[in-house]
DNA sequence: ACTCAAACTGTAAGCGCTTCCACTTTCGCC
DNA sequence: GGCGAAAGTGGAAGCGCTTACAGTTTGAGT
């Protein structure tokens, strides 16, 4: 918010001219490098800060060949927790003097021109999820533009950051089975991310442990439109005499809530007729009645990390690429039936 | 992502090298401004299709003195509705061409570097609640950055985008009254924010209208821990044989929602003996039972708007201030006991 | 006092892009 | 075929900053 006298922005020249010094030494004053008289050092910040002179980014960057600030993709900003993912990004960029360039790629119009914009912006680039595509991920490798996946399935040469999901999932899902359930269905399309990929992989091996066959996952999209519609064929299902499950392992917590209000609200009661799990641990969880067994993620700490891992690349302290799984917390609630004592949490 | 010859980034230079032409006319293509040959644009397009070549935006920003951003300055990302927020304004932005830098404010070490930092680095900001401080509002606008309000009072040179609160709460509160109640309370600090702070207006202009008196707003945080903490006062103001309230309207939903679950977990009746609304419509708000009564903001739209309002400060197609208020939405649930049938809706 | 190094400061050359201005083509038209 | 205007192109000057490099002080050591 720099203030001119001639009322555009002051430049490092009116700082210069104001405290009779040259440009070169009002840098190294701002910037605190090489060596300053005291008295030098002085007239500078007095007259930078009567001009209220703040450095133009631009040119700094044009002239350190560095922008300072990092550029994140994210697929949308759906569901309640990317806030909190962003939040533990935010932080870390606020502490270590990095912006945010964020950008979304639902809806946008011309996709490949905001990410190579984006690349021209910044020092590095984060891809949430699927939001980009393998090749153009390639692309920005090829570029040399560092990148870090937050999950997604591990790319050479790219940092990748995870919560873990398969372990979690067979935990939860042995459990169920360790209770009597023997016809639980897997709720979620697996092609739609790798998160659920690796979810209904736990799933599949805890019901193999068992001798038991993994039905083919229910392939929704992870929305309470989704649950909703899923629920009415469980209803169907059950209306017509044909085989019901007796348990729900849903991808996320949007399914599992629709899903979960629309069966008891038909008079299935859950979880004595079915129990149902979701994924998240998103806020409606705990007001649900009955409350919903689910699976959190640390999602602040996997953008903090996802933060440092990126400043890392582009500083040059690490080369060789690094995958982060962050452990998640299961969360159990009365949805799944095996909760003994309210808000148990496991692992 | 770019990708030289020499392994760096390609410059103009090196697309017009290799198209055989001026770095001039190379920059006129690939903006599209000026006249040029059929046969040069080809030229060029395939030099910088060969090269990837992308342009250093700090190079552009510093030549055009212009960033072609926006910031975005926010208190924190808690609550699920930022994320509609920042949704719509993204969507706008990737549609206008428009870069978005998010800094956070909470949590941030230095917050006014942040924003000078944050201000020299894009073309406008939009400020969010009360982020900043008024001073540092008035700083900004004092270096002519254009700044944009939203959910803030309106300031003097700056474009404000909010939703109507007083009115909607007025009707809320007259609904109740309407309904029998006597002793409403109102729940949340009117001095930790603006929105808040309407919202009680509205709330005591309906009991004025019925010539009560509005009791003073119970000031305590708006979130899950602070409903909790009021709902206790409530349980012990009822045991003690204390006049007890027969309504809490509250300030947001995490207030709401956990100042009713913790009534009726304590055997008081939501809607029966006491009624409770919120704000915001969070998704919890449709799960709890009762279904909790609320408002929604257009919170997409109020992002979409600042981004727009903004953007005509930026270009300078429009120069006088400008308050936008949006219309809000009372979604009526059963917590507040006038629901006629499910999720009517009104206004 | 004198020398030499260390401390400090200034000059100027970029960083990669846009754009004004001048210059060369190319047309349209009499 | 020749003329003027329009179209196309290139040279070069910045935009505001950092940073060699060279130049000037300063000060310690003798």
């Amino acid at each position: 918010m720099p203030t001119g006298p001639t009322g555009r922005p002051a430049t490092i020249y009116d700082v210069a001219a104001r405290a009779k010094l040259s440009i070169a030494t009002v840098s190294r004053v701002l910037q605190g490098t090489g060596p300053v008289s005291a008295k030098a050092r002085a007239r500078v910040d007095q007259a930078a800060q009567e001009l209220n002179y703040v450095p133009l980014r631009a040119a700094r960057s044009l002239a350190v060949q560095r922008h300072e600030a990092h550029g994140l993709v994210l697929p949308d900003l759906a569901g309640p927790f990317y806030a909190d993912w962003l939040m533990g990004y935010e932080r870390w960029a606020g502490e270590h003097g990095q912006s945010v360039v964020i950008t979304v790629m639902h809806g946008n119009p011309d996709p490949r021109r905001s990410v190579r914009d984006l690349a021209s912006r910044v020092d590095g680039i984060v891809v949430h999820g699927n939001a980009l595509d393998l090749a153009t991920i390639q692309d920005l490798r090829g570029a040399r533009v560092p990148v870090v996946l937050v999950a997604h399935a591990p790319v050479a040469g790219c940092d990748s950051v995870r919560s873990e999901s398969a372990g979690s999932a067979e935990q939860l899902t042995t459990r169920l089975l360790d209770h009597g359930r023997t016809n639980l269905l897997f709720v979620g399309d697996p092609d739609g991310s790798y998160d659920v990929s690796e979810r209904y992989v736990g799933f599949a091996k805890a019901l193999r442990n068992r001798g038991l066959e993994a039905p083919a996952p229910a392939r929704v999209p992870l929305t309470e439109v989704g649950g909703r519609q899923f629920a009415e064929t469980v209803l169907q299902a059950i209306k017509s005499g044909r085989g019901r499950p007796d348990g729900l392992v849903c991808a996320n917590d949007e399914l599992a809530l629709a899903a979960m209000t629309t069966l008891t609200s038909h008079g299935v009661g859950v979880p004595d007729d079915i129990v149902v799990t979701g994924w998240d641990d998103v806020m409606a969880a705990r007001y649900v009645s009955p409350g919903l067994t689910t699976v959190r993620q640390p999602m602040a700490e996997l953008g903090r990390t996802a933060a440092e891992r990126l400043h890392e690349r582009v500083t040059g302290v690490r080369t060789r690429a690094r995958n982060d799984v962050l452990a998640t917390q299961l969360v159990l609630r009365d949805s799944c039936g095996t909760n003994r004592g309210m808000h148990a949490v496991t692992e």
